[in-house]
DNA sequence: GTCGAAACTTGATTTACATCAAGCGGCACA
DNA sequence: TGTGCCGCTTGATGTAAATCAAGTTTCGAC
C-alpha cells in the first residue's frame, strides 16, 4: 500500500489492516449476494472475480494480485456483485470498510487514497470495455500478456518471464472469447516468434512486437 | 440526489452543487487529459462517455442522463481519462471534488453516499464487461434497450415509449458492433412485433419477451 | 507408479458479424 | 422550397472466431 502517509497516520491505519487470512486454491475470498463488510488486500498469490449471469454464464471480469485491494464493487448495495476465487494459495487483509470509512474521516490522506483506489478500478474497467468492444482477438490476447508483464515488473519479477496463474477458458472468459481461441492465438504468437509458451510458463521474447499487435492490423500502408 | 441527510447536512451540500452550466449539443464536458478539479451531476439533458485509443478507435463507455455523475474517472490520476460530450442541450452542476472530499470528512452521510456513486460505476462497468464479452449482438442490443426503459421509467417518463438520443454508430460503438449491425438487429426486432423503430423514437410493445431475449438462444429444449 | 479427469492443442466446419456497396430519407441550410 | 449531407437501411459477400471433434499432455488422487 504505497501512500503518503505519515508514520504515525501509519500506525492508525495499522490498525485497519490487521485481520489476516489464509486461502487455498480454489477458495472463494468472498461470494456474489454476501453481505458487505469488508474490502481485501492481498498480500501474496492471485485471484480472479467473476460474475454470473442468471443463465449460468459467466464472466471474468479481473485477476488480482498482490497489493491490490478487491471487493469494492460491494460498497454501492452492501452486497458483494462478483465471486472472488483464490487461483493459488493466498494470504489477504481483510480490511473493515466501517473503520476506514471513519477513519479517512480523520485522515485525508487515507480518504484521498481510497478515492484513487475505487477511481482507478472505473478506469481499468473501461480500459477492459476498450479492449472488449473494439479489439480483435489476437490484439486482446497480446494487450493482456502485456498488461501481466507490467504488473509482475512493477512488483519486481520479470516481465518477460512469468507463470499464468489462470486457465485458457478463465483468459478467454475475460477476453471475450473461447479457450480454443485463446490456445490457437498464443501458439501463433510463439509460431512468429514473439513469445514461447510450455503449458502455464510463458516468456515474452519482444515487449515491442507484442506492443504492436495492440492496435489496427497494418493495412494502413 | 436523493439521500438521507438532514436539513442543515443538505445546506451544507448545496454549497457544493452550485455552479451551473449549460451545454448545446456537440460540446464537450471535458476531454480526455483535462485536469481533474470538478464531478459533475447532469440535471437536465444527455452525455456519452468515450475513451480514445492512440491508434484512432474510440469505445463509447456510457451514455449518461439526468440525475447522474460523471467524471469519476479522473479521481486516479488527477487527468480525465474519456470525453464527455453532450447529446442534446444540457445542464450540469458543477461540484468541486476537493470541497467534496472536505464536506464528505465531516458529513457522514455524504461520504457513504460518495461511495456508493464510485462503486455503482464499478458494479455498472462490470454489467457492461458481461454483456460486451459473452453475449451475442441481439441480447447486448436487447439489454440496451431495456436499460434506458428502466432509467427512463426511473425519471418518471415511459418505460416503453422514447427517443434515442444517439446514432447507431454509437450505440454500435457502445455495444462492440457495427452500426449496421445495430439497424439489422432493430430491424429485426421490429419484425418480430417486439418494437417499432422510427428513426431515433423506440417504442417498445413487449418488455417481457425482449427481456426474454437477453439470455441464452433457446436452443435448451 | 497407475488411473482418471481436466486442461490443452490442433484440425475441419459452421456461423455471426463485419465489410463492401448502393439507395433512401430527414434535416440543416441556402 | 430546393439541395446536399449525414444518418440510416438493406443486400451481397467475406472473414474472424465459434463450434464440433479428436487426440495429447498434465496433474492430482489413490
Amino acid at each position: 500500500m504505497p501512500m503518503d502517509l505519515t508514520n504515525t497516520d501509519m500506525e492508525q491505519l495499522d490498525e485497519l489492516t490487521c485481520i489476516k487470512h489464509a486461502y487455498q486454491r480454489g477458495d472463494f475470498l468472498y461470494r456474489s449476494g454476501a453481505k458487505f463488510q469488508s474490502l481485501y488486500a492481498i498480500r501474496t498469490g492471485f485471484f480472479k472475480t467473476q460474475v454470473l449471469h442468471e443463465d449460468g454464464r459467466e464472466q471474468v471480469t479481473g485477476f488480482q494480485m498482490a497489493g491490490e485491494i478487491i471487493g469494492m464493487d460491494a460498497i454501492s448495495s452492501d452486497a458483494h456483485a462478483c465471486d472472488a476465487i483464490a487461483l493459488e494459495d493466498s494470504e489477504v487483509c481483510e480490511i473493515p470498510f466501517s473503520r476506514m470509512e471513519e477513519l479517512s474521516r480523520k485522515l485525508p490522506s487515507l480518504q484521498r487514497h481510497l478515492h484513487r483506489i475505487l477511481s482507478r478500478e472505473i478506469v481499468r474497467d473501461q480500459g477492459i470495455m476498450l479492449l472488449l468492444g473494439s479489439m480483435r482477438a489476437e490484439e486482446r490476447l497480446a494487450a493482456f500478456l502485456l498488461n501481466l508483464s507490467q504488473r509482475f515488473a512493477a512488483r519486481g519479477y520479470s516481465p518477460t518471464s512469468f507463470y499464468l496463474r489462470m486457465t485458457r477458458q478463465e483468459i478467454g472468459s475475460y477476453l471475450g472469447m473461447k479457450l480454443e481461441t485463446v490456445s490457437r492465438t498464443l501458439s501463433n504468437f510463439q509460431g512468429a516468434g514473439l513469445i514461447t509458451i510450455r503449458n502455464k510458463s510463458v516468456e515474452i521474447h519482444n515487449l515491442q512486437k507484442l506492443q504492436r499487435f495492440v492496435g489496427p492490423p497494418p493495412e494502413c500502408g
